[in-house]
This record gives structure tokens, C-alpha cells and sequence, in this order.
DNA sequence: GGATATTAGTTTCATTTGCAACTAAAAGCA
DNA sequence: TGCTTTTAGTTGCAAATGAAACTAATATCC
């Protein structure tokens, strides 16, 4: 893939990119993360986030929007600014919980569940023909091995900080 | 991880996040991605765009913008920018090539040159910690398993469009 | 009860990004 | 040769992001 033709590396200690795992996780992440987003950008006009926030609550409604973060993984900053834009598209609404006024009830609307239930089934067909790449068995391995790394990044991640 | 107590999901098809291999897949890019970024962000001031540009031209030099692209899997304006701020802060200099004069030739300067020798080492220390993770059979397995599985995005993407 | 600390969520500001338009040079073609 | 197209790289602008500060409500502690 990366021919060498009288170029001049550095010397000593040298890094391939293309043999560099970080790298080759992000750029497959990237190109996975858009055949996934092929599914809901152009036809709905979401973005990634927003299309998380969704799926967190199409799972299970109704939720603060802390949940949110918990389920998705992004933090309250993006949550929030998700949010922002499903409501102004009509898709979410938000009210106060009463129990604690602090804390929000995320729902989606009909026209938010309606676009929900459009999206699953593409993407989940979307997935199944990524997938395909590998055996039944390979799969699941795959499922294993990324669950490992994540978790051995997240350590790593959270021991220095 | 997910627990629904009470929630109402939406009738029909569902999807659950944790289960979904392309969000399993950005959310363990990100975390191994932040595991990296600790080698060459806070000591260094780099981005991850400016660190995968100084790792091509270590790797190789000169090179010009464009293969920079396509050896970092960048888009050109990404580059351009990268540069941009690499020559500004005295990592890298570009000038015309004189056989095409659209071209540039870029290369590392000394200072880059330095910052790339103390880089690759700790990049590879922390990727080998990452991947202590997995046994040695297991890193090889993640290996192809992963370039399956880009190459079938690569393909879905390039199919529609 | 009242002061202090936490927690939920939003906002602000400075950067970064993404897209499309743009400039300059080379290639293709008639 | 002169005209059009393609290629290399940059730029401008609007939208997205990240970090830190901020507001409001609850929890904790004396």
C-alpha cells in the first residue's frame, strides 16, 4: 500500500502508519461511520449525535438527558446541543421532571418515532452488510476483541487523569 | 450495561446501541484515539491531523501534499491546513517542486525531525499497551479482521457514489 | 435552618471542520 | 498554437466542537 522509492525516512526508529493499529481502528472507524451515516444524513438531515440521542431513546423512553450520556457514550455538552437541534426539528421534546427540577423527560415525538422506526431497519441491514466481510464466527470474535481494547483504552485513559 | 427499568421503547423494531457494531466500533476508536493523543498532544501541541502529517513525512520524505493524502487516508484541505500549522510552528517546510510547479515538497525540518524521533517511540509503547489486551494470535486475528471489514465499507461507500 | 458543595443542563468563546469556490499550473485536444 | 479540462493546493464562510464558565435546583453538613 505505502511503496518506499527513493523517499528519505528518518533515521533510527521509524512508524508505518498503515501497520499502526490506532490508525488502521480510525480509519476503518471512519469509513464504517459513514456507510452507517449514508443511512440517516441525506434523507433526514441528521447528524451523528443527533441520530445517537435518538437511538438511546428509541430504546427506551423517556430519559434525562444524563441518561442520554450514559447510554451513548457523548458528553453533556453534545447532548445538550443535540437535543437543541431535535427539538427545533420536531423530533424530541423536553420537559422538566417534577420529582427534579433540574433533570429533563426526553421524548421522542410521533414524527421523532417515525423517523426512529424508518432508520432502524437500514441500518441494522447496513451493519448485517458490513458484516458479511466476516464469517458468523469471526463476528462474534470481533465483537470480543473490540470489547477488550475498548476496555483496556479506557483504563489506560482513565488511570492517567 | 443498558438497563431498562420501566422505559417504554418505541413499538417494533428496536435497536440497542451496545449491540451495534458501528457504534461499538466509534466508541473504542475514540477511547484508543485519546490513549494516542496523550503521546503527542499535551507535550508537543499537536493534533491528530498534524501528528498523522509529521508520521508520513517520517516515514518518507519529501512528499507532496497529495501523498500526504493519500497515505494518511486525509482529505486535501485537512492537509493543507495540517501544514499550515506545521510550518508555522517550524516542524515542516514546503517548497515548490520544480519539475511540476503545482506541486510542493515537504519535509520535516530538524526541530520536526526531533519531535517525530521522540514520538514514535512512545506511540508504540502505548500501542503495544493497548494491545496487550489481546494475546499476540489475538492482535493478528484483530488485524485482518479489521481490514476485512474496512475494505468492506471502502466498497459500500465507493458503490454509491 | 442556612451555608456550602454537587449535580443537571445550557451558554459563551475561541478553534476546528466541511463544503464549495477559487487560483495556478499542467495536460489533452483540435 | 490556442482552448478546454484536469490536477495541486489554498481560502472563505457557515456550522460544529471543546473547554470553561455559568445558572438553577438539590443534597450535604454544621
Amino acid at each position: 500500500m505505502t511503496e518506499r522509492n527513493g523517499k528519505q525516512p528518518v533515521d533510527g526508529e521509524r512508524l508505518e502508519l498503515d501497520g499502526f493499529m490506532p490508525y488502521r481502528l480510525s480509519v476503518t472507524q471512519q469509513e464504517v461511520s459513514r456507510a452507517i451515516a449514508a443511512v440517516y444524513a441525506k434523507k433526514h438531515g441528521l447528524m451523528r449525535h443527533d441520530w445517537r440521542v435518538m437511538a438511546a431513546l428509541g430504546d427506551a423512553q423517556p430519559l434525562s438527558a444524563n441518561e442520554v450520556c450514559r447510554r451513548t457514550n457523548m458528553d453533556k455538552v453534545q447532548v445538550s446541543r443535540a437535543i437543541a437541534r431535535l427539538k427545533q426539528k420536531g423530533l424530541v421534546n423536553q420537559h422538566q421532571d417534577m420529582e427534579d427540577r433540574r433533570r429533563s423527560v426526553l421524548r421522542l415525538t410521533g414524527q421523532g418515532e417515525a423517523i426512529y422506526r424508518d432508520i432502524v431497519p437500514a441500518a441494522r441491514a447496513r451493519e448485517t452488510d458490513l458484516l458479511s466481510a466476516l464469517s458468523e464466527a469471526e463476528q462474534k470474535q470481533f465483537g470480543q476483541l473490540i470489547d477488550r481494547l475498548y476496555r483496556r483504552a479506557q483504563y489506560l485513559n482513565k488511570s492517567r487523569e
